[in-house]
DNA sequence: GTTTAATTTGTATGCGCTTACATTTATTAA
DNA sequence: TTAATAAATGTAAGCGCATACAAATTAAAC
């Protein structure tokens, strides 16, 4: 008796763990959907893909099947049959810059809505990592992939062309760009704040920049600023071009730097926010009076830009609407559609309380 | 004659044509590779997922082939045939919060190394949205899953735990948590503050804090706020709790409100730096002395609050380190390796110049 | 030098789905 | 009604890879 009660437990065990197993192993196929339904596994998958192709009563049927059983399609057994994988790949620089964390929840949301996932990676503004990043993206198989810029590893537009994978530059515009790109064009962006600051009256310039070795949005705005202001007339020293990293302390101590010089600028202007707002808040823990004593101009237009006090000059750009526009172009080139190859966004010059006539008593 | 030429062209035509199929359309496959290294699949195969069981003279022929064909596996089939993407899940609340953008980059740069990608969603702090995405990275088919804060739907956990997908929950932390989690707890680490002040003499004070409903570390700090005042013997009157979305000109407009109050309060707590930047900020531009007619307080440390003028005291959360440990812990657990369910991080108050004694003359 | 064991390689199956094509059913025209 | 056409459904063949198992090779033991 107690032999036989003993086995009586290890049967139930072994059926309860029998169920535990099927619960927790096996998903349902759609050959299961099928046979619950009544009908072939061809005809689940076009209850699932096009279901406008089947008669309504079989539709339901099938839908019943699928919610009662839980079943989930196999996502790497559908991009095996069909050659798509529903995913698009994004690599930028970092997430750390707000511009791009703006742009890319954009990105992701409109992919998410057109039935698509982002799969997300960062270069940290290293094109050889980019490079890596985007091999990665094809061995993952993503449909299409987004970039952040004009100038990539000329290896990178071989292997998505090879193997037809869409892409779009973004960030940036050029007229005669050989690649698809949605963005604006940085060079000319920037010359218009020199602009603005000579209108005023300024003379003494000072240019806090991103490192625009590995950086071509930085090297741009750089150069766009530089020419402008050699337009008219006005060059600048090597100690009044400081390049650094877009890191708020970098942004301060630049600052620092530049109101330190024998002859100090009334002029700063920054290639991003991040630093302009730097070069500001040094300037408020310095006790130094913007705009009296010295203007400041940025670019990006922060959330935070428009908030401190004095508000900051600053070049409005659309993020929001790149990472929209940038997704619905992939997602146009996948459904065979054929979007404009460049757009080119507004950026706009946002005038505000950072920005004055230089304080000749200076 | 004329015949046999003709044919010879029709060959010739042919294979100028398969040629150029072969070029633009068909990526090489692992048989390609086989055939070309004068091997099995199965060898081919082996030398990608574990070459020291190849021996080297043959593996080295096989990595040739590969270079030559410029072989990329095919993520689907690989998948559909290993049960494993290599790709991890995560959805956030938001990437325009930063601590979101610098722990998702983390979490992001650790998945990289370990050979995982990162595919990323947003919730917009909506838990049925929420599941949405759940839903859709488990089609998408990741391995595992990052989710943020610990009230979730039930059906996400049932549907990872019906599957066997590991996940991780973080930015909060509980000892008695049923899942695994990473992070701190919100409740206990907002305590401090109130501490902090009252011990600076603070008596009136008002809390600005994210919206509670929808957002579990938002509910843990406006609580531990409130009951370490009530510890304290203070109790808030409505009109000095404020809820509102996480935008630094939200954290102005409730700072304007408060300082308008009949009695305003001499200290004001915030929930998360993006408001109380927004607090400092709003009296930066009306005027008021931060901290002599009124101190603030914020949480999460941003690279912004110590660039402040004053500089903002708050609670120092290690972001980084919380995206590095939970994707570890998804890597050991993909790994088959047990790693610790529950981790706890330290916060640390950092003291700076937002906060001081209160002003008797106020 | 043989036998045995350990290591390396090949064979062949199936993962779960999509889709071309064949077959059946419904619809329309005559 | 029947024939011709259109629409819906089923059949079955892969998609490209990993892996259990079998076979062959090599190393070790005797």
């Amino acid at each position: 008796m107690r032999i036989h009660f003993y086995t009586c437990m290890i049967t139930y065990d072994l059926k309860t763990a029998a169920n535990i197993l099927n619960l927790a192993n096996k998903p349902a196929t759609q050959g299961d959907v099928a046979k619950a339904a009544g009908v072939s596994t061809a005809t689940v998958s076009r209850v699932i893909n096009q279901p406008n192709s089947v008669r309504e009563g079989i539709r339901l049927q099938v839908q019943m099947a699928i919610t009662e059983l839980d079943y989930v399609a196999d996502a790497g057994a559908r991009a095996l049959a069909s050659k798509r994988s529903r995913c698009i790949g994004a690599v930028i620089p970092t997430l750390a810059n707000a511009i791009f964390a703006d742009g890319i929840e954009a990105f992701e949301s409109c992919l998410n809505q057109a039935g698509f996932s982002l799969m997300l990676t960062t270069s940290g503004y290293d094109s050889q990592h980019e490079l890596t990043q985007v091999k990665t993206l094809i061995e993952r198989g993503v449909d299409a992939v987004m970039l952040v810029g004009l100038n990539h590893d000329p290896l990178i537009y071989k292997l998505l062309q090879q193997r037809n994978i869409p892409y779009v530059l973004t960030w940036a515009y050029q007229r005669d760009c050989l690649h698809p790109c949605v963005g604006f064009n940085n060079y000319e962006a920037a010359k218009l704040l020199p602009l603005h600051l000579t209108s005023l009256g300024h003379q003494r310039f000072a240019i806090i920049s991103g490192i625009s070795e590995a950086n071509d949005r930085a090297l741009d705005r750089l150069n766009g600023m530089k020419d402008a202001l050699l337009a008219q007339g006005i060059r600048l020293s090597k100690d009044t071009i400081i390049e650094c990293t877009y890191k708020i302390e970098a942004g301060r101590e630049a600052c620092r730097d530049l109101l330190n010089l024998p002859s100090p600028p009334t002029a700063i202007l920054c290639s991003n926010d991040v630093l302009a707002a730097g070069a500001l808040l040094e300037c408020q823990a310095g006790g130094i009076k913007v705009p009296d004593q010295v203007s400041i101009a940025g670019f990006d237009d922060l959330a935070l830009s428009a908030n401190l006090t004095p508000s900051l000059t600053t070049m409005h750009i659309p993020f929001k609407l790149m990472g929209q526009l940038s997704a619905q172009y992939l997602i146009d080139r996948l459904a065979g559609i054929s979007p404009q190859a460049q757009q080119q966004l507004q950026v706009e010059l946002r005038l505000r309380h950072s920005t004055a006539a230089p304080n000749n008593q200076h």
